[in-house]
DNA sequence: GACCAGGCACATC
DNA sequence: GATGTGCATGGT
């Protein structure tokens, strides 16, 4: 499996070149995209991003002042805006009350207690905590996410029924905890589940084509 | 007009 | 502990 992981970050890396994932300018923009982007797509979330800079809303402090409507309205495109407007002031009443509405200060924890104090929040759950951690504070933590597992479903890796965290450690694991390259590879499975796996037809001209397959349970391929 | 998109919390069994 | 359901928009 370690080998398989690897060689599938190098078949993606080759197609793509470097993505320099995740798109977003500051730490806290990052966080945001992070859970506006549940269940939506990213097209979508833009839109809501874009709103909330011109509303001078892209600072936690800002965010909470705001009046609810005022929030939901900006952050309508995103979808889910009534629940997702609640989730963003959770994040930002954590980020105030415990670092200062100050993202560096939070980075400068441990991983090992920020993971778990961050899945405390309200709307945070390990996708989006892993997605702050990695890309928002540079912690060497594997985002998995639906294209990660779509895509070793699809080329016949038995991950079938692993949960998240499963997932998740078998990815650090068997790779080196370097977090350029858990950036790296969460941006190439973007890229790949967006470009070949999304709908069928599949893997016309996929990079992954030549994977060998593992022992285990085969699943088929849509 | 269905179906989908980078989840999550909460209810229920 | 597993499974089901609500949340909502914009593109295909």
């Amino acid at each position: 499996m370690k080998d398989t992981l690897e060689t599938i970050y190098g078949l993606l890396s080759a197609h793509y070149g470097p993505t320099h994932w995740w798109p977003g300018d500051t730490p806290f923009e990052i966080a945001v995209g992070a859970v506006l982007t549940q269940n939506a797509a990213w097209r979508n979330v833009e839109q809501a991003i874009e709103n909330l800079k011109r509303g001078k809303l892209l600072r936690p402090r800002a965010i909470l002042a705001c009046p609810d409507g005022k929030l939901e309205e900006a952050l309508r495109p995103s979808g889910y805006f009534r629940v997702k407007a609640k989730r963003l002031r959770s994040f930002c009443t954590y980020l105030v009350r415990r670092y200062q509405g100050s993202m560096a200060g939070m980075a400068r924890r441990p991983l090992e207690q920020l993971r778990p104090e961050l899945l405390k929040v309200n709307g945070i759950g390990p996708e989006t905590a892993d997605d702050i951690l990695l890309y928002a504070c540079e912690k060497p933590v594997f985002v998995v996410d639906a294209y990660t597992r779509r895509i070793l479903e699809r080329h016949g890796l038995p991950v079938a029924g692993m949960g998240y965290e499963e997932l998740r450690a078998l990815f650090e694991t068997a790779l080196a905890p370097d977090v350029a390259m858990f950036k790296e590879y969460h941006g190439l499975i973007v890229y790949a589940g967006k470009d070949f796996c999304r709908r069928k037809p599949h893997c016309e001209g996929c990079p992954l084509a030549t994977l060998p397959v593992e022992d285990g349970p085969v699943l088929e391929t849509p």
